[in-house]
DNA sequence: AAATTAAGCGGACCCCGGTCCGGTTCGTTA
DNA sequence: TAACGAACCGGACCGGGGTCCGCTTAATTT
């Protein structure tokens, strides 16, 4: 399965068009279940959505897939489908969620290299060369989820991958702006790019992953 | 004025599906005036609709213009709009073009240090600045004028960039897999990054050169 | 200058994401 | 268990991007 994920923190009930930007950032996800309390038909729709969305898409490619589509698989209305996700970037984004949760609980209290334990240019290292594997299986499917570019960065997971990185740069290099270091670090890391790289320009992973661990070699490499 | 590049190599005549991949990259802008021989009432049309579309945009903000407006605001057909720039992003990169080769003009025959002359650290220095506030004043446009992420690393304008800083690279660190490395470099002077770091991080742009100056200290900075 | 033809034109048309609101259902309270 | 209100549902509806195709017009050829 690829979901699997329905239990996601989505949208507060109808309109959404509020963000409070002043989100907790980490910590935030990682408690699961937080669903602020589903009707119990809700509850059973969403299922159903999540379910009859990931089948279309394992058929049809993510790229191809109405939400009317979705609608109709999960024997539903158009509008339930909006009320419960907000748009169609919430929906795939909700399909995607249970990898990211996975990903998040692995580098915030896993085992090292990846968690807590081991040095953080180590950390950082492994965090790199997972999100790039974990981005590469779920390609198409990370592509379509993509906001627009007014959100992109303001996503959050993307923020919870930041904060990580932030946190762990902060530890290597105490004086700099780790803040705004880890931006282009996260942007080797961007679906986009790694979809540029390897379909269009053909390069192997194992090229990419060289590249992060250069990268971050360089980066972190401190004073003259 | 903000457009002002009526001249700029955007489709071949209709069927745009076709994207050949193999675009030489640089040098290919810089030459003025590429269009194919553009038939009399085609080239006035266009010109009527760069006009028109700078006019609403100034008016509206680019994100509140609607490709029909645009036909209706120069007098021709919503089809026309379309044959002639494929698509909205055409459209808006149109826009955008005069400064863009202006930019490439500069780095690629202007005076040191952002042209040819100066040491090669000095010129990417000098480049990440010129992008930096190029596409500050720009914000709005540049944001519409995204592409969406399966073609957002494979347009033009970007592979030009992405060229120009790889060479410089290669100048510096002719050992490293300067091709790679030069796309961090550039997502960091990704418009929808500035955007977030400025509008809804609050960050000075001060900040945000210091913060380039840095990074491409550290990158370059050559062995142990 | 007439004929020929390729390029260009325009607006009706389709599709899909997103919204709205009158009717329904769940869960709770009395 | 009756009744009430909030949450939910669904599908008609809307707006905008992008396409299509029959008609028009600019350039070229003789």
């Amino acid at each position: 399965m690829l979901y699997a994920g329905f239990m996601s923190a989505v949208l507060p009930p109808f309109p959404p068009p509020q963000e409070p930007v002043d989100t907790p950032q980490l910590l935030e996800v990682g408690s699961a279940a937080d669903e602020p309390c589903l009707r119990a038909d809700a509850a059973r729709n969403r299922a159903r959505l999540l379910e009859a969305a990931a089948r279309l898409i394992a058929e049809h490619g993510a790229a191809g897939v109405t939400m009317e589509a979705v609608a109709a698989e999960a024997g539903v209305g158009k509008g339930t489908v909006f009320r419960r996700f907000g748009d169609r970037t919430g929906l795939l984004t909700a399909l995607l969620d249970h990898s990211a949760r996975g990903l998040q609980a692995d580098f915030l209290g896993g085992p090292p290299p990846l968690g807590p334990g081991a040095p953080p240019v180590d950390r950082l290292r492994a965090f790199g060369v997972a999100v790039l594997y974990r981005s590469a299986e779920q390609l198409d499917l990370q592509l379509a989820a993509q906001p627009d570019p007014t959100r992109r960065y303001a996503h959050p997971s993307v923020r919870a991958l930041h904060t990580h990185v932030t946190v762990l740069l902060r530890q290597i290099l105490p004086d700099a702006d780790c803040e705004l270091l880890a931006q282009p670090l996260l942007a080797y890391l961007d679906p986009a790019l790694i979809n540029h790289l390897t379909r269009q320009c053909g390069m192997p992973m194992e090229r990419l992953e060289k590249g992060w661990l250069d990268l971050v070699e360089r980066v972190t490499r401190t004073g003259a």
